[in-house]
DNA sequence: GCGTTAACCGTTAGCGCTAACAATTCAGTG
DNA sequence: CACTGAATTGTTAGCGCTAACGGTTAACGC
C-alpha cells in the first residue's frame, strides 16, 4: 500500500502489455475475453483507478462538459443542471458546474478556467457575455450551447425561451381578462438581462393596449416568499387601486400571495396575482396562481443533447436556435 | 488559426523557453517583471487557453474538488453546493459534481469517476457506503468529507448534525409543548437514511414520554407541497384525533399548512405542524412553522474549508467529526 | 580580482495514459 | 503446407505541461 496503483502495475499483474490492459479495461478494440477477465481482475486486486488527467490528455479528449450559471441559490438553475446530469447520464459525459453571481467579467473567468479543461461542450446560460469571452468561446473549437433565453445573437447552439415574448404574452392575457390597474414587482433586475427583458415585453404588451405600468416596486436582492409579499404589502399600500400584479419570479407571486391570505384579500377577485417560471411550489397554494412555464428542465435537456450530438469533427460554423414556447399556466387567476 | 495554440507558442511568440512562460503564467518562481509582461502580452496575443489536463498531470495535482449528493431535485443539495462553491471561490479549487438518485451502487461509480480526476478533495453526503467505495475512498489519499449527517463512523472528515438527536429533539418540544397525538408524515423514506434516522430519534422522543406514533403516512416519492398537503389530508381524514404532525421535511410541512388554511383549520390551535431544514420558503407564510435547521449552507461551506486547510502531505488517519447543533425553530407552533 | 550571493532563465526528464502502427497468432484454404 | 486474413497483442511515440535542478548573469564586498 504506498503509491496509487497505475496501469503499468495492472498490465504487470495480468501479464499483458499496458495497452492490452488499457484496452481491456476500456472494453476498446480487439481484446479477447479470457485476457479481458485476467485484467479486470488484476485490476479489481490492486484497486487500479484510472488516472483522467493522463487518459484525456492521451486521447485529447475529455469527457467534462462546463455548465455556467449565474447562481445556484434560485430554484431555477438547479433544475437545469438536473436536466443536464439526467441527461448525461450513462453518456460517460460529466457536467461541471461554475457559478457567475450575475457578474460577466466573472463570468469570463468561469468559462477561460472551464475551457482549460478541454471540454466536450460548454452550456452557458444567457446571451450576454463580455467581447473578451465571446472571442475565446468562438476560438474554442467546443460545442457551445447558450441557454435559457434566445432574444440575442446566439454563438452556436442556443435552446430556450423568448423572455421579451413570454412578458409580451402574459401583459396581453391580462389585459384580455379585463384588468386594467397592473402592477410590477421585480428583483436584481439590472443583471438579470432576462428578467429585465420580461418586463420590456411586458410593457409593450401593455402598450398596445393603449395601458401602461401603474405601479412598481424593484428590489435588489434575491427573490423570496418573504421579499415578495413585503414588496406586494408596501406597493397596495401606495397603490391601493392595483388590480393585477405580474412578478419576476414565482417566488415573489407566492409571497404576494401570503400577503393576501393574510389581509384577506380575495385572490383573484380582489387581486390577480402572475408569476414566471412554473415552479413547483405553486403546487399544492390555497390559489392556483398564474405563471409562465420556463421549461427549465426541458431547456437543460435539450442543451444536453446538442452537445451529445454534435459532430465530433470541426464546427459547420452553422448557428441553430431552439425556441421553447412559453405557455402560460392561467390557473385561477386569470 | 490553425490549431489551438500550446506553451510553446506562447515561449516562441515571447522569445523564452517554455518553462520560463509557464512561470510567468502561473505567477511562481522568479521571473522579472519585464519578461512576465512580454509572456503575458504573447498569451493574449494568440489567444492561449492553458491545458489542465497536462498541467495537472505533470504537476501530480489537481484542482478540483469533487461533490457527491443524493438529488439536485430538493431544495437541500444545492444550498450545500452554493456553501461549498462560494468557500472555494478565489482558492482556484472547482467544485465538480455528482448525483446519486439515493442509490448506493451508483454512489460507489460515482465515486470512483471523481477519484479518477484525481481531485484535491472529495465531499460526499451521507455515512452508508457500499464496502466497495468505502475502500476505495481509503486508499484514495484525498481528503474525504462525509457530510449532512454524524450519525455514524466516518472515514476521516464529517461535518453535519445528528439526525437521531434532531427527531428526539422535535419530539420532546412537541411533547413538552402539550401535545400529545403526534402523527408522523414522511417521503423516500427507505433510500434517506437521514430521514429515518429523525424518525428514530422521534420515534424514542415519543417513547421516552410515554408516547407513540398515533398515525403515519408514508410516500416514496419526491417532498413536494402538492403531496405534503395531500397527505395531510388524508392522515386527518383517517385519524381525525392528531393535534400535531412531523413532516421528514419543510415542503411538506407547507403543504401540510395549505392544507390547513384551505379547511381553515386553525394552526397551531387545532394541529400543530414542524418540518425539518429550515428552509427559507417558511418565511413569508401566514404562519411562522416549526422545524430545525439543518444548517446546509454552513455545512458546504465547513466541508470545503477542512479540504482548503488539509495539510497536503499523506492523511494522518485522524478522524475529525465537526457537529453542528441542529436548533429547533419554534416559529408559531409550538 | 575573486568568490559569493541572489535573481533569473534554461535543460532534462518525465506525469500516466492512448493513437497509430507493427507484430504475432492461428484458423481455414487451395 | 505455404498462404491468407482476421483476431489479438505489443511497440513506439508522444499528449502539453511542470518539478527539479543546472547554468548564467550582474551586483557587491573584501
Amino acid at each position: 500500500m504506498s503509491k496509487t496503483p497505475k496501469l503499468r502495475d495492472v498490465a504487470k499483474l495480468a501479464n499483458v502489455s499496458e495497452m492490452t490492459a488499457s484496452r481491456a479495461l476500456r472494453r476498446v478494440g480487439d481484446v479477447s475475453a479470457a485476457t479481458r477477465k485476467k485484467v479486470e481482475a488484476a485490476a479489481l486486486a490492486i484497486g487500479y483507478v484510472p488516472n483522467k488527467l493522463a487518459g484525456n490528455l492521451a486521447s485529447r479528449t475529455s469527457n467534462l462538459v462546463g455548465v455556467i450559471v449565474p447562481s445556484l441559490s434560485s430554484f431555477v438553475f438547479p433544475e437545469v443542471l438536473n436536466g443536464v446530469s439526467v441527461k448525461l447520464e450513462g453518456s460517460g459525459l460529466q457536467p461541471v458546474t461554475g457559478v457567475t453571481d450575475y457578474d460577466l467579467e466573472k463570468e469570463e473567468a468561469v468559462i477561460r478556467q472551464m475551457l482549460s479543461w478541454r471540454p466536450r461542450g460548454l452550456i452557458i446560460a444567457g446571451l450576454e457575455h463580455t467581447e473578451g469571452a465571446r472571442k475565446i468561446l468562438r476560438a474554442s473549437n467546443v460545442p457551445i450551447v447558450e441557454i435559457m433565453d434566445v432574444d440575442g445573437e446566439p454563438i452556436q447552439y442556443c435552446v430556450g425561451i423568448s423572455h421579451i415574448q413570454a412578458g409580451r404574452d402574459m401583459a396581453r392575457k391580462l389585459v384580455e381578462s379585463g384588468y386594467r390597474k397592473i402592477a410590477f414587482i421585480g428583483t436584481k433586475m439590472p443583471k438579470d438581462f432576462r428578467a429585465q427583458k420580461r418586463l420590456d415585453g411586458f410593457m409593450a404588451g401593455l402598450s398596445e393596449a393603449g395601458l401602461s405600468l401603474c405601479a412598481q416596486q424593484l428590489y435588489t436582492a434575491g427573490s423570496s416568499i418573504e421579499t415578495g409579499r413585503a414588496l406586494t404589502a408596501r406597493l397596495l399600500q401606495e397603490h391601493p387601486e392595483v388590480d393585477c400584479i405580474y412578478y419576476s419570479s414565482d417566488v415573489m407571486s407566492v409571497g404576494g400571495l401570503m400577503h393576501c391570505l393574510a389581509e384577506g384579500i380575495a385572490v383573484p377577485d380582489e387581486l390577480a396575482l402572475a408569476g414566471f417560471n412554473n415552479l413547483e411550489i405553486l403546487n399544492g397554494l390555497p390559489r392556483k396562481l398564474a405563471t409562465t412555464d420556463a421549461h427549465r428542465y426541458a431547456i437543460g435537456e435539450q442543451a444536453a443533447d446538442l452537445i451529445l450530438s454534435h459532430p465530433k469533427g470541426k464546427n459547420d460554423g452553422v448557428a441553430r436556435t431552439i425556441t421553447l414556447s412559453a405557455d402560460i399556466e392561467t390557473g385561477d387567476t386569470v
